[in-house]
DNA sequence: CCTACCGATCGGTAGG
DNA sequence: CCTACCGATCGGTAGG
């Protein structure tokens, strides 16, 4: 009762937010009904379009949200690490833990029913993450702009199906090994990789 | 009218499932209804439930359809090539090439929802799915097994990740490689990289 | 931020 | 495989 009274005074907002990711969680995008964020919050069912004028708008926000807070998170990560390879695997861990630790915000993110609301913020939010994985990759020092490029859309997909696959237990538990085990090797071995063959090339 | 009519003759399983397909990749698994999929089927909204007793059976018979598919997929290119390293790449070019050409699949596959209606037939085909993987990591050579199942699971996370950013053109244009090239080079690195650690060790 | 209400859609059952 | 119907839920508007 104390924390509902609380939405009452001005926390609203955030409180439709985390309601519909414990929703996005669950289902996806498409499970996301303003009626059950509006209960879950404690407000009557349409309270939530004062605050967002429409469902695609209160999702696409969460979205805009998730890839501004992978950004920073990636972007700290990277700023923690000196040496380029290291740097590398710990923005490869960054990822994974957001991913784990935001799974509402994952799938609105990366769910089906996506392109519909792209607005510009929604697009620069995601332009500006994917950036981090490309400053990144050019840490590797490769001479070669398109070869950094590659490396970066590799890495970021192989971290990308790898939080996926883990989010939905696809990854078989005889694996015997731990997410974090797989990003870092699979991160380093990528990272050293399309490093010696670049420098093989000059 | 005529194809409408080859339903009543018993094709109608096939037209519903066909239909819930085309839901499912337009807005993943969530947004196939019963109805709609009858609808496009061409009969009245509830003749699905001759076919299968609810929703989630339907929903569930698509995910195994789908697996059983891309794990023939997966074997068929497996075998028509010799290289271990060049196999181990044709096999991810055919992961690929189903994602592309299974988009309702891949949604239902791994779409949200999932959990839910695990039948034995359904986890027995993604076993399957996966084995056929694990099999091809093998190719490799690598003594240790356990290092052996990590290539499988690494480079099936990278190509899980690229096919499903790829499908939601979450890829940035930028880049100006194909995904064709990125599987490769993300294949080709992984596959030499792992071997020549192995060879190290031993 | 609320009550009351709208048209639409859904999964599923009854009964044939 | 169909018509008719059920209870429930949804997005959104009216009006305050």
């Amino acid at each position: 009762m104390a924390n509902k009274r609380a939405y009452h005074h001005g926390d609203l907002r955030r409180a439709l937010l985390d309601a519909a990711l414990a929703l996005a969680e669950d289902g996806g995008p498409m499970a996301v009904t303003v009626r059950e964020a509006a209960r879950r919050a404690g407000v009557s069912h349409n309270a939530p379009y004062r605050h967002f004028p429409d469902k695609e708008t209160l999702i696409a926000a969460l979205s805009e949200e998730g890839f501004v807070e992978l950004a920073r998170t990636l972007r700290t990560a990277r700023a923690e690490v000196r040496d380029p390879e290291d740097r590398f695997v710990a923005t490869g861990m960054a990822y994974l833990r957001f991913a784990r630790g935001h799974p509402g915000h994952m799938a609105v993110m990366f769910g089906p029913g996506v392109a519909k609301s792209q607005t510009p913020e929604l697009q620069r939010a995601a332009n500006d993450a994917f950036q981090v994985v490309k400053d990144v990759a050019a840490d590797a020092g490769i001479v070669e702009l398109a070869e950094t490029r590659r490396l970066g859309t590799v890495a970021w997909s192989f971290l990308h199906g790898l939080s996926v696959l883990w989010a939905q237990k696809q990854v078989p538990p005889s694996v015997g090994s731990s997410a974090e085990l797989l990003v870092e090797l699979g991160s380093r071995h990528l990272y050293r990789s399309f490093a010696q063959s670049a420098r093989k090339r000059s």
